[in-house]
DNA sequence: GCAATATTATGAACATCGTTCAATATATAA
DNA sequence: TTATATATTGAACGATGTTCATAATATTGC
């Protein structure tokens, strides 16, 4: 028995989460049981249940850190980009559109894990998570305000058009069993749909001031 | 115990395939196990290993009827449309993804289950199951025939990058916890990304002709 | 028609899963 | 030092997918 207080709560919080991440990573979401996350930390199962309300929640825990990983990388690529002399709205959100395909292919059982988590759907989502996923929608967001600075409601809703877009492309790059598309094909697919509809959007702006 | 040969294997795996079906839309995924769909059909768990190697590919059987009438209900839209005096290719691709999202609205237990279906990774897919998935996906190749008839590999990478984008708004429809979207801006959502993509991929035709 | 054989269905049994909770070990307070 | 409070345990529970010796039934050979 491992003794009392020789971690606070938080710090057994913070060891699950990372010994799920590693486990999740390194033997693949069929090993990630609550036994094996127990064990890879140095406590019981029953332990986990003292610190998480079930299995799920610390999965979610697991989630919210990618969450976070991939909101700093599209925070980075997106300020790299915009800092560019000829810097583009269709340049800064390829950058987005790359780093998010490349987070998806470093790690493949994260982004997994991400957009399959199992949640009960009669059991509401925590705010910190919903919270956390728009926080990284935020980014592409962000990315159109240059060019889109007036129409707050246009904006949002092209981002969330994009956003839908990257997400379906990188799922058919994942399924690439289904479908067999070369990487760079899922490269050239991601800049034809953000240069498609960026270039529409911009379209839509013009006509609207226009009329 | 069932008399031998009240049916045939065929007829078992068949109406295991449906009660399967069944009890998935109405008692939910987590409802739809061995034991549960033995039950059903008035047969023994043991009985439905000797019809199928387990119960992934039992499941697979149930996503590949699924995909089969998404398919028919496509090919029907997509007739409709094109009979139309006024038939866009715009419009016909419209009347494919309204199609796909209804399918997602009224049968959202199966449409989960068609694309989050856990399949081993080191284990490859059937023949059977990409075959299906690539006639689903041509009825989207077909819309596009007639506008986009004479470079086959454009118009099959055009059909794939609008196929992600159907696929990454669903999910977004369907994932309306995370992102509180109206169901009308999900139809709008839809319908700017079809005119972007195929506005932009008739101008590339059109400068590829034209250089 | 009957015995011998081949086939099919069974369901108890196995390992494993998430989860619970009485029991135990340790820290804190009196 | 004793009493109380708290943290940790791990056996136990009810599930799960899956297996396989056993039993029940059909088919075959005579």
């Amino acid at each position: 028995m491992a003794r009392r207080k020789d971690h606070t709560r938080a710090e057994i919080r913070e060891m699950a989460i990372q010994a799920a991440t590693n486990v999740l990573e390194d033997e693949g979401g069929e090993n990630l049981t609550a036994r094996r996350i127990a064990k890879a930390i140095g406590y019981a199962p029953g332990t986990l249940y003292n610190v998480f309300a079930d299995l799920d929640e610390l999965l979610l825990y697991v989630n919210v850190r990618a969450l976070e990983e991939l909101r700093v990388a599209l925070a980075e690529a997106r300020q790299r980009a915009a800092d560019e002399t000829d810097a583009t709205t269709v340049g800064t959100v390829m950058a987005l559109a790359r780093t998010q395909l490349d987070f998806m292919r470093r790690r493949p059982a994260i982004w997994w894990q991400l957009f399959h988590v199992r949640w009960p759907t009669d059991r509401p989502l925590p705010n910190w998570y919903i919270s956390k996923v728009s926080e990284t929608m935020a980014e592409l967001e962000n990315a159109l305000l240059p060019q889109f600075r007036v129409d707050k409601v246009f904006r949002r809703r092209l981002a969330r058009t994009l956003w839908a877009g990257f997400f379906g492309i990188c799922e058919v790059a994942a399924l690439r069993e289904l479908m067999i598309v070369p990487p760079d094909d899922i490269e050239d697919m991601a800049q034809f749909m953000v240069e498609a509809c960026i270039g529409r959007a911009t379209q839509a702006k013009f006509r609207k001031s226009g009329t």
